[in-house]
DNA sequence: TCTTGACATTCCAGGTGCTGGAAGGTGTAA
DNA sequence: TTACACCTTCCAGCACCTGGAATGTCAAGA
């Protein structure tokens, strides 16, 4: 099949199928005479398999680890639990950082709502806004990925 | 003060400060005779208004309309309103999301901690722990910024 | 005086996971 | 013939920096 149907099939869009062959995720498939790629039905099932793990939150990088040991018939069980205990802490610390900054943003909101509207705004009234976090003590650093 | 004071004083890397300098969120400053930066005090005290506003969780691009507003005299007060609702509800969703992944993988990872050992594991194992989300339905999507 | 070391400058490139677009070739149907 | 959909490659950009190279400046110590 060629790149859009597989697109089609696999929800990938072709672009990102052809991204992943320059990252060395899929590998290079043959061509036709005309230079078209050329797809087998694992290559689906490739791709499917990425689709499913960067579903789970992995990186590429990780999901190109577990393919490399797929392709080497290597059994990474182990590799994979231990890869899923890492994304399941890292998720426990977003979650953490992304609630201690809700709690942050919605105190100040709620004081910023208790202002009289604009007209009583002066001009220190944004900076006041963003910086009192400082009178609230410690501030959640980090909300993002690194 | 030079680049490296004030990097040290509001915890921002001078690579940063330069960034900042760069895509217009911190003004160039005035140059030494030996075209070193030197700053003022305020931009000191406008650095660490980035740097909190960073900390709510604020994309750069916010800040700098924060900062042009008030650059311009503006009451921005209603905006930055505004683009704290659009942090909250933003983050809400990010929680959910991080919960229903989270969800997923420690289903998925008690099956995997179930499965007897590396012994019995088959070429397909690696497959059957990334794939078996399949059967349990739905699926975490979007777990990263978009 | 010379050297060492810590600073400063600019510019280029990379990481993450794509996405968009340009410029051009191929294939099919009306 | 012409339109249209597909294919190719390559370049650039998003956000937010960070690292490094190549080079310049300055103060202190041997």
């Amino acid at each position: 099949m060629r790149i859009q149907e597989l697109a089609q099939r696999t929800g990938v869009s072709a672009k990102t199928i052809r991204y992943y062959e320059s990252i060395g995720l899929m590998p290079p498939p043959a061509r036709a005479s005309n230079n078209y790629r050329q797809y087998s039905p694992a290559a689906a099932e490739r791709l499917r398999f990425i689709v499913s793990a960067r579903s789970l939150g992995f990186a590429l990088a990780d999901i190109g680890e577990f393919l490399e040991a797929r392709d080497n018939n290597a059994l990474p069980c182990r590799r994979v639990l231990d890869s899923m205990d890492q994304r399941l802490a890292e998720i426990d610390r977003r979650i953490a950082d992304l609630l201690a900054l809700r709690e942050t943003l919605t105190g100040i909101r709620e004081i910023g709502e208790r202002l009289p509207a604009d007209k009583n705004c002066d001009e220190e009234c944004i900076c006041d806004l963003i910086t009192i976090q400082k009178e609230h003590g410690q501030i959640a650093v980090q909300q993002e990925e690194a």
